[in-house]
DNA sequence: ATGGCATGACAATCATGA
């Protein structure tokens, strides 16, 4: 059986659950990352989850953001190391939660968006990214097998983006922002979904307005990256777009990687 | 140049997203 993980920005789980449940319920992946959960931890829905066999590990606030990681009861044991929030960065704003699981460290992140390029939430971004990297550089000696998931709000490159020229400079497109992820590749980590050919004009997140959709005018935002002993055992990576078709839909596809048959190591 | 659409908080608009 191939170990399936997952990273899904929701835009509200509240709204969102019907369509998660479903999801699950076709495509049982083991891991899943969930982004902009929008819940305070009393409201995270436990029992919903527990009643499909996903244990929840989540840290939320009110409103904002709001992170979480869905582990399949059936397909994985005990997880530990459980982190919340980026260690050695005080930041109100719930963006990331880690665990580790079946010797896999798994890091869910829900990037800042930036806004406009020069405002102060750019520079937050950009200071969060750093702080993430840093302490990614040590979480890659000690974990191995390590995957960041989540939502970047980067597209890293021009094929990335449906209009490079219109979105040319712009948030989410800009040289920091993408050096910045460069700078997460250097860690030893590899994008999974450029591991495997892809059709042009594959994204992750359309705009609610303009028929965007419909249109193909899209970014690929959301992300798996791996490190290389993870992306070694990576057999596929797609984009669940169909679930960007359905009613009331979150304006992101999640993103699934395919590891093949882990192995236990000898302990 | 601006807003479009969606969500949540809150009770008519407003902050935020990307």
């Amino acid at each position: 059986m191939p170990f399936c993980l997952a990273t899904w920005n929701v835009n509200s789980l509240k709204v969102r659950m019907p369509h998660l449940l479903a999801w699950l319920n076709t495509r049982p992946v083991d891991i899943v990352c969930l982004q902009e959960t929008k819940v305070t931890d009393d409201s995270f829905p436990v029992q919903s989850l527990a009643d499909v066999g996903y244990r929840a590990h989540f840290a939320g606030q009110k409103t904002y953001n709001g992170v979480a990681i869905l582990l399949r009861e059936a397909s994985v044991g005990t997880s530990t190391e459980l982190v919340c929030g980026l260690p050695g960065y005080d930041d109100p704003q719930a963006r990331l939660i880690a665990l580790t699981v079946e010797g896999l460290r798994v890091v869910c992140g829900y990037f800042p968006n930036g806004q406009a390029v020069a405002s102060e939430k750019y520079a937050y971004k950009l200071a969060w990214i750093g702080a993430l990297t840093n302490w990614l550089r040590e979480q890659v000696q000690v974990h191995p097998q390590l995957a960041l998931l989540g939502d970047f709000n980067i597209a890293p490159e021009d094929r990335d983006v449906h209009d490079p020229a219109q979105w040319a400079g712009q948030i989410l497109c800009s040289d920091q922002e993408r050096a910045a992820f460069r700078a997460l590749l250097a860690l030893g980590l590899v994008d999974a979904f450029r591991l495997f050919e892809q059709a042009e004009r594959s994204f992750t997140w359309w705009d609610y307005r303009e028929f965007a959709f419909r249109r193909k005018m899209g970014l690929r935002i959301d992300h798996i990256l791996l490190t290389s002993a993870l992306a070694k055992r990576c057999t596929a990576c797609s984009i669940e777009v169909e679930l960007r078709k359905l009613e009331r839909p979150s304006d992101h596809a999640p993103v699934v990687a395919v590891l093949e048959e882990f192995t236990r190591p000898a302990t």
